[in-house]
DNA sequence: TAGATTGTTAATCGATTAACAATC
DNA sequence: TAGATTGTTAATCGATTAACAATC
């Protein structure tokens, strides 16, 4: 949340900005910043406040912004090219690498200037090239035992957006993205008005 | 969470489930459950513990899953056209009432049997229809005069996927789902291995 | 030097956990 | 009746807020 706003500050020339004010646009108390951002480092001044691009720097390789990261795409139903088309990646670091589909009307075909491998190539070219990061977009009945595998093979963390528990080690990353569980908020917000 | 882990257990055909079950289940304390579940009501029943169904479906009217919502998507785009083509929304008791789009040559091209609108019919549609929520997938530059638009026709809510603030009153319910923060979780999570 | 604002300690608050009586 | 497990109170813990000395 720090990153991405101080990222628009940036964008908009503010040069810096204080725990206060950071406080008014955040929904939160100053206190509560001073606290969250002393804990990984004096990033301010006193008297000043802080810089805004140093601090969305600092945050960011807090973050590991500035480590480049390789990306795979596993699944290139809707959901799997909009992933692929997804242009903002860049701005945290990460290049898609390659997109695998199982359906052989969709293999070969193009998706942003990437051709769709199959399924088949997944295990060479992981072991081969490795992978920091899969986008898990396939079917909830195929999910576990893809994510079992592609660890296996060397993927080091799986964005998963399969609607399922993928059962892994506890310390092995995974994000779930579960767009239902955000729909639903909606629905519990909508009550009663 | 509990909502969909209920979900799973019922598919499978589980009948009971204790708060100690739950709890190894969900990686959290019993008393937390029975804490949580506690201050909606008492759903379960000593020496026995609760009944899964029914837990489920109350969880589901505490978030409002038994009342009918109604979804518009704006931006027909790839992502756009991933959230239109997504079957799962009838599990939580939403339908997708419209899409619309701005591009000439999308507009009039069906996406899972639905027409694309152009957005100069959105106003009219809105006014006319309502909707309970409009799914926001649209460049982030035009994304908060959209945002604000369809709240003065008669948006309830909206699910935003441009990577923006979309500056309205914070009464007013939007989910963000900012694909980019959870992947920079995952940055983060695979520094120092 | 005076004013501003951080870094940091202490006080407060709320959330989590533990414990156990109630009761199925 | 005995065993299990909830509902709920009390104890603990951690996170947030307030306050202020340090310092730019």
């Amino acid at each position: 949340m720090y990153y991405r706003y101080l990222g628009n500050l940036a964008d908009a020339g503010v040069e810096r900005i204080s725990s206060r004010e950071l406080s008014e646009a955040l929904q939160m108390t100053a206190s509560q910043i001073r606290q969250d951002l002393n804990n990984f480092g004096g990033f301010g001044q006193q008297g000043y406040g802080y810089n805004v691009e140093k601090l969305h720097a600092e945050i960011g390789k807090i973050m590991g912004v500035d480590t480049p990261h390789s990306l795979i795409i596993i699944g290139a139903g809707h959901l799997g090219q909009a992933l692929a088309g997804y242009a903002s990646y860049g701005k945290r670091n990460f290049t898609v690498e390659a997109i695998f589909d199982v359906n052989p009307e969709i293999i070969g075909q193009e998706i942003d200037g990437r051709v769709v491998k199959g399924m088949d190539e997944l295990e060479a070219f992981v072991k081969e090239n490795g992978a920091d990061v899969a986008a898990l977009a396939v079917p909830k009945s195929v999910a576990v035992e893809i994510a079992r595998n592609i660890r296996d093979w060397g993927v080091r963390a799986i964005w998963n957006f399969a609607p399922i528990d993928l059962e892994l080690p506890k310390e092995f990353p995974v994000e779930n993205v579960w767009l239902l569980d955000s729909l639903m908020r909606l629905s519990y917000d909508l009550k009663d008005r």
